[in-house]
DNA sequence: GCCAACGTTGGC
DNA sequence: GCCAACGTTGGC
């Protein structure tokens, strides 16, 4: 799951433990969350808009998929008028904290790493949630250092 | 700041 | 249903 370091950062998530993901708004990110998470996946925590921008630790699912309240707050900048409280548009999960990894995993060295040529993040990455096979999973892990 | 790659919107 | 115009993402 990417996030901007300005707007939410890795030690924002370290600080407040569990985080209601809001403000995904696009379709593919959305049925991941309500289709492929359950509670206690991991996930790997990136940082996109970042220098540098790359894989910086590691967090879990903390909930199931629920309807993003911040939809339908027209006082929010993902405000969208045309989903209905009947039938919402928009999911979030709740993401917890797990570790930092010991450095950043940047994205030149995962795209130059032969075992994780077929990341989504390489293959197709303007994607803000993306699926990670265990096996990409561990070698991210590996390279950066669990701290746990 | 630039721009490539997508995703969305809306006229027809 | 097509597709042009437009908006967003995010690396560089």
């Amino acid at each position: 799951m990417k996030s901007e370091p300005d707007a939410y950062s890795i030690d924002d998530l370290a600080r407040d433990g569990v985080e209601p993901w809001d403000g995904i708004r696009n379709y593919q990110a959305r049925n991941l969350m309500r289709d492929e998470m359950s509670v206690g996946d991991r996930v790997l925590f990136y940082h996109s808009n970042a220098k540098p921008p790359g894989v910086v630790g590691i967090a879990e699912i903390a909930s199931s998929a629920y309807p993003d309240p911040t939809q339908f707050d027209p006082d929010s900048a993902y405000f969208d008028d045309s989903s209905s409280p009947d039938d919402p548009r928009w999911l979030l999960v709740d993401v917890r904290y797990v570790s930092h990894l010991e450095r950043i995993v940047g994205l030149p060295e995962i795209k130059d790493d032969p075992a994780l040529a077929d990341m989504v993040l390489v293959k197709r990455s303007r994607l803000s949630v993306q699926p990670v096979s265990a096996e990409e999973f561990d070698h991210i892990v590996a390279l950066g250092g669990s701290v746990a």
